[in-house]
Formats: structure tokens, sequence, C-alpha cells
DNA sequence: CAGTGAGCGAGCTTCCGCTTGACTT
């Protein structure tokens, strides 16, 4: 007979947990939510709002587990976590595994310390059902956005394409910015930047300055340097401030994602699944939280940790306030669980993501960084504008000792170290260098995962838990794709005054270029602007804010969930069938491109069954429309009619090699070439409709070459055994089907005898069949 | 993991937020 049976949402927690509490007690995990709406119906009755639930077929054995241990307790302790989740996590499990009042007790404790632990136990309360029912609110608004919204998609637009609270927003977010760069006008200006010395012929000193204003044009840029050219230029001024700096707060999941993505190059989801991998090992407490909160026990380590490895100089102990909207603080910030512990055992990336866990928290415990700034204004004869040389010493590094928090991209790091020259007002200084450099405005950045996570966080759209699955959404919907661009080629004009020649030259810059940014796909922006036009306040990015603020007057108690539920239901419903009987005359996202002039019909391009597609004649002529599909870089928005007729041309026949015939064809991977049922893909750069016969033949040949030299080895015996060379290293192919070899083997693979190679095939065949993939979003590996 | 290359159709698809699991000998 178990006294006590504690359960919390996570069995690394109740290993921990299960330490401090001694022998009396029993920690089970409920891995989560035990409970929750149907899978495939709707399962809200729309007049009382009251949701059917269900466990879920992965949940029956694990909650008969937990049913049967609950029966032998004398005390039932939920310990699920402090927040609206957590609350009714704990009231399902209170449902579900028959619980009774008298000996069930709700605990919460905010950090996995044992007094902590213990004070909780000593101060049980009761579920606050009024917490239940706003997450009960909460889960039925977002399943009656999801299933009424995504059919009205699949019906308008494109079957299994979906709409949600947050996911539509996020694709909203991504669809605007990109119209914002499409719309962007760069604005040309000169910046004026000088290079001075104190003294002539000084080389070993440089003071860089720049001016306080810019030119339009070249020719203002030009007059400005012909005025330098006999000016003098004399310090007008010297000021020199002291300047703090404050580190930043502890890691949240969103400050985590977006650091080691710019540090550590690691995309959300990987943060995401090392984090998990550290917090099971022991090493950092929960990794999906939207606290900055720490817990005392940890500043006083990192007090201790700072004053060995530094000095005590270096200490300042805080506590940060979370600023985020929406939070729920349920966890600590994501910290080090043992500070003294600066590095750890493990795989490179696992200690990468600790150190900067670690310094991160450390820094957070540390004095603020002095420095000391100096501006020095350098006047121009009798000019207005003025030189500005900034110059910047730190006096005390304080946290910056440790760590320093990466720049918001894009923005341009001034040089921090620079220091000036001791200087003294009404000095004259000589001219060494003046340039004019011509300037673009920059186009907004485009998102990427990490900036996007910043962005919802602001926004107060989604949960830690969730920012990387909805990224994930996002791109199986093909809504949006991450890519990376190439940049343009840029010419610029800089005009330089040396000595008294001014001197003009002509350069390039690639500029725009990116990597793993975040753009919308045709599909992506059709649903957008669909959503927009029809359901304009789920789209509202204020949306999700209001909702909260209704949710936390439930959790109140000032409002009843209910009447809220009903509130929002009447206003959405109408909306949907409303949109639903828009009888329109045009497809959604249709656009029309005008007549094919060799048949005079309609020529248009829409969302089709697979994806964007280019379409002549329309479904109620006699004829049979013709279809398109478009290629991967073009657009429905952009495509010209030209274009789109150039995509019928396809399949095209160049001739004939060997008695076969090469045509070119378009099809799902791009343009090929096809040969005697060989295809060769066309690169990318090359234009599928310009490709010659002699080009094509040449694709060929080299694909042929590329493809004997693949095949390592084959038998006379058995023409079904093959040897190949893949992109894994060698490997076996035998009826189609293929066969990794084993290490030893890979090395002498061209030597391998018939009957080396049916062994290998043998004994994977004796194998069990691979585990069908999981439809997961992401999945973690081992 | 291992190199892909239709055709515009029957029935199915879908939400957000908590949390990780794992067929045998």
């Amino acid at each position: 007979m178990q006294k006590n049976l504690v359960i919390v949402e996570s069995p690394a927690k109740a290993k921990t947990i299960e330490k401090f509490l001694g022998n009396d007690f029993k920690v089970l995990s409920s891995y989560g939510h035990i409970r929750d709406l149907k899978k495939k119906e709707f399962s809200i009755d729309t007049e009382s709002f009251v949701p059917k639930y269900e466990i879920p077929a992965e949940k029956t054995k694990l909650v008969n587990e937990l049913k049967s241990q609950a029966k032998k307790a004398d005390t039932v302790w939920l310990a699920s976590d402090e927040d609206r989740e957590g609350e009714a996590i704990s009231w399902h499990l209170f449902e579900v595994l028959n619980l009774k009042a008298e000996n069930t007790k709700r605990i919460v404790f905010h950090e996995i310390t044992k007094p902590a632990i213990l004070e909780a136990i000593e101060n049980p309360r009761d579920i606050d059902l009024n917490l239940v029912n706003a997450q009960q609110a909460r889960r039925v608004l977002d399943r009656i956005v999801g299933f009424k919204l995504s059919p009205v998609l699949w019906k308008k637009v494109k079957p299994a394409l979906s709409a949600g609270r947050v996911q539509s927003v996020v694709v909203r977010l991504i669809v605007e910015r990109e119209r914002e760069i499409q719309n962007f006008k760069g604005e040309e200006s000169y910046r004026i930047t000088a290079v001075f010395t104190p003294q002539e012929g000084d080389t070993s000193t440089e003071i860089k300055a720049e001016l306080n204003q810019r030119f339009k044009t070249k020719e203002e840029a030009m007059e400005f340097l012909e005025v330098c050219r006999n000016s003098e230029f004399r310090i007008q001024e010297i000021t020199t401030r002291p300047q703090k700096r404050v580190p930043a707060a502890p890691f949240t999941t969103s400050t985590l994602q977006q650091e080691a993505a710019h540090k550590l190059n690691f995309t959300v989801a990987q943060t995401m699944m090392v984090a998990q991998r550290l917090y099971e090992s022991g090493r950092i407490t929960y990794m999906r939280t939207d606290s900055v909160n720490l817990s005392g026990l940890c500043i006083g380590a990192s007090t201790k940790v700072i004053t060995e490895l530094m000095g005590e100089k270096y200490v300042k102990s805080r506590q940060y306030q979370t600023k985020s909207k929406g939070a729920q603080e349920a966890h600590e910030a994501i910290r080090p669980t043992y500070m003294d512990q600066a590095e750890i055992e493990g795989t490179p990336q696992e200690r990468r993501l600790y150190d900067l866990i670690w310094k991160r928290t450390i820094a957070s415990q540390m004095a603020d960084a002095e420095l000391e700034k100096t501006t020095i204004v350098i006047s121009i004869g009798g000019q207005n504008a003025q030189f500005i040389a900034t110059g910047q010493v730190v006096k005390f590094e304080g946290f910056l000792k440790v760590y320093r928090e990466s720049y918001e991209e894009d923005q341009e790091q001034e040089d921090e170290s620079r220091m000036l020259p001791p200087m003294q007002q009404g000095q004259i200084l000589v001219r060494k260098e003046i340039m004019a450099t011509q300037r673009f405005a920059q186009r907004p950045p485009r998102y990427n995962e990490a900036s996007l996570v910043h962005k919802l966080e602001e926004l107060g759209i989604g949960r830690p838990s969730t920012y990387a699955t909805t990224i994930s959404t996002i791109q199986q919907r093909e809504y949006v794709v991450k890519s990376d661009k190439n940049g343009e080629e840029c010419n610029y004009t800089i005009l330089s005054l040396k000595n008294d020649e001014i001197e003009e030259q002509n350069k390039t810059l690639i500029v725009g270029a990116e990597r793993g940014k975040l753009s919308p796909t045709d599909t992506g922006t059709v649903v957008n602007d669909f959503l927009l036009q029809f359901f304009p306040a789920i789209m509202d990015y204020k949306f999700t804010a209001e909702v909260e603020k209704k949710l936390d007057d439930v959790a109140e108690g000032v409002a009843e969930w209910s009447t809220v539920m009903k509130d929002f239901y009447d206003d959405f419903e109408p909306l949907v069938e409303k949109t639903l009987n828009v009888k329109s005359e045009h497809k959604v996202g249709e656009r029309s491109l005008g007549l094919d002039p060799t048949c005079g019909k309609p020529v248009y391009v829409k969302i089709g069954r697979f994806g964007p597609v280019a379409q002549i004649g329309s479904a109620d002529d006699t004829e049979k429309p013709r279809f398109a599909q478009l290629r991967k870089e073009q657009s429905i928005e952009t495509i010209t009619l030209e274009e789109a007729l150039d995509l019928f041309k396809f399949p095209r026949n160049l001739g004939e090699l060997e008695g076969h015939e090469v045509t070119i064809g378009a099809g799902r991977f791009g343009p090929y070439i096809l040969h005697n049922k060989k295809y060769v893909s066309i690169p990318a750069g090359q234009d599928p409709m310009a490709i010659t016969y002699e080009e094509a033949v040449n694709l060929l040949m080299e694909k042929r070459q590329a493809e004997t030299k693949r095949h390592l080895k084959t038998f006379e015996e058995d023409p079904e055994v093959e040897v190949l060379d893949g992109r894994y290293g060698p490997y076996i192919c035998y009826k189609g089907e293929n066969y990794r070899m084993p290490k030893a083997q890979q090395e002498k693979a061209s030597e391998l005898t018939l009957e080396e190679c049916m062994s290998i095939i043998q004994s994977q065949n004796n194998k069990p069949a691979k585990a069908t993939k999981t439809k997961r979003t992401y999945t973690r590996k081992k």
C-alpha cells in the first residue's frame, strides 16, 4: 500500500521530485494532457459548448496505470504546472481517474528544489475550476476556428489546407513582410565619411568620422567635396560621458531559440531537441517557459561561482521581470541545474547549447559594464554640417567578460572598441581622405525562424511549447518556404577626395543575399488574402490578445466561459455560412492573363488541386481546358501571359538520338530532358525553352558518365544485383530495393563477391520491416 | 535516407497546447 501518489506532467521532473520526497511518495507523470477533444470530430455542442472528450489510444495504457496506482494510494497529489493548461490537466486527471475530493490535493511549485516542493506539500489547495474553464474555453475556441475555417479553404482554395488562430496570423506576418519588400523603393543617398590625422604626415594615428547629414544626389556630394578641398577642420567640441550596459535576462524558450540561431546556427526545432536532452539528463531546468525568474538557490550559486572565478566586484544579484504578453510563468527561466558546472559532457551540440545557457545565466547575475563614450564634433570652415567622430572605451567590462547578446540582424554594428587619440578643443585636424559613398536604403529583411519567434512573442501569439511546431506546420501546408536567396549585384559610386584630387570609382556589391529566410508561396498568399477578406477579426494581430483578456475574466470568475463562447460563435459562425455561399465566377486567387492568340481562349492562373497552375479555356467550355503547372520560381502574382503560354509548349521535341526522341518536359521537380526512358534534370540556371539539341545531348552524356561511375560492380550471374555508390557511400541494389552494407565492407565495396552481396541482402531481409513514417511535424532523434 | 517525372479525380483532409514513446529474441 502506497501512502502518497504525486502526478506531474513530465517524467524527468517525476524522477527528480521522487528523490526529494522519500519513500512514502511515489511520483508518476501524466506526459502532458491525458484527454482531449475527439481527434476527427468537431466534438463541441454548438448550443451549450460542452466539449466531448476522449482519451487518445496511445494514452490508454498510461491512464490505466495511473488509475490503478491512484486506487492504491491514500492521498493523490496533483502537481501539474501552475498555469491554465496545468490546471486543466489536474482536472482531467481528477475526472478520468475517478478521484475523491477528500483524498485529492492540488499542489504547485515554480522551481524544482527540495524546499520548494516541501513547502508546496504543506500548502495544498483545491482545483481552480475557473482556471480550468478558461482552458476549456481556449481549447474550444481553437477547435471552432480550426475546424470551421479549414473546410472553407478545402472548398474555396484547395483540399487539405488548414487555418487556425495562430498559424493563419503567422502566415499573414510573412505575406505582409513580402509585400513590404516588393513595394520597397530604395532611396539612394550619399554618405560622407572622413579620415583625419592630428598632424601632417602622421600616418599612425587616424580619426574616423562621419558627416551628420547625407546628400541626395551625386552633384550635391561632389559640391560638398569641393568645399572640403579648401576647408579647415577644427575640433569644436569634445564630450565624454559614461555609459552603462546591463546584462540580458536569463533565457526563456523564445530568447534561447533566437540566441542559439544567431550564435550556434541552430534551427528552432534543433534547439528544442538538444535542450530536451539536457533537461532529461538533469543538466538544465525546463526548456519550455516564458519566465525569466531564477530561484534563490540559483542566484546564490551564481554569486558564489562569479566570486570564485572573477572576484566579488563582478557580482550583482538581480531578479528580472517578464515583459512578454500573456506570459503564464509556470516555470523558472531556462538555466543550468548546477551553476558550478561550467562545462558538461555530451555531444558537441549539447555542450555548446549548455555553454550558452550557463554564460547567459551567469552574466545575468553580474555587474553592469561601464563604458566611456567620447564624441568629437569637427567643424568644416563656414559650413553648417559637421563631422562626428565617436570612440568608446570599456572602463569595466562587468558581465561582458562572459556574455554578449547578439544583435538583431541587419542592424549595423558599431565598432565598440574604437579608441580616439587624446585631442583638444580648437585643435586643427588634417584631412587624409574624405569619401562620399552612394548608399541605398535597405529593404526590410524577410523573417527567419528566430526573428519570427521574436515577433510572435512580442504579439503574444503562440506558446513556448508551440513555436517550433507552428513554424513546421506552415511549411508543411506549403504556405511558406524556407529558402536561400542569392543577392543581386548592385552598382554604386564612391567619390573620394585625397590630397587635392577628387576621384570617382564605380564598385559593385552583392546585396540582399539571404540564408534560411521565410517567404510565402502562392498558396500562402492566396489563402491569406482570402481569410483577411472574409474573417478580418480572426486575422487581426490583436485577436489572440483580446481572447486572452476574456480568458482572464473567466479565470478570475467574472465571466462565464459558455457566455464568452456564445458571444464569439454568434459572430463567427454566420461569417462561415456567408463565405461558403458566396458565388463567384472566379476561383479564389484566380488571375486572368488575357487570351491565347492561337485559340482565342482565356488564359488564367490559379491555385489548382496540386498547387499553382495555368489554364487555357474554362471548365464550362465544350472542349476540356488545358492545364500546366507553374514552375517553382514562378508566381501567379507576377507571371505574364507569354510565360504562361510557354508552359504549354512542353513536351518539346528536339530531335533524335540513337533512334529515340529527345524531348524537354516540365515535371514536378522542374524541367527535364527525356531520352529513351532516361530522365535528366535541367540545371536551375538554364532556360528549358531555349535549350538546344546539342546542349541537351551534352547533359545526357554527362548523366550517363555519372551513372557508370556510380555503378561500382555488376554480376553476370545475376544482373539484378548491383553495387552502387550513393550519397551516403556504397550500397547494394537488388530488385529495386536498397541495402546498406557494414562499414568494414564499404572500404572494398568494388571487390565484393555475389555471395557476399547476397548474404548482406539476406541478413537485412530477415530484419523486421522499417517503422512506418509518422506524420510528426518534427521528430527527435536519439 | 539511396534519386523522383501523373493529372485535375473518390474520399480524406483540419485546430492549439500539454508532453514523449519504442514490435521480438
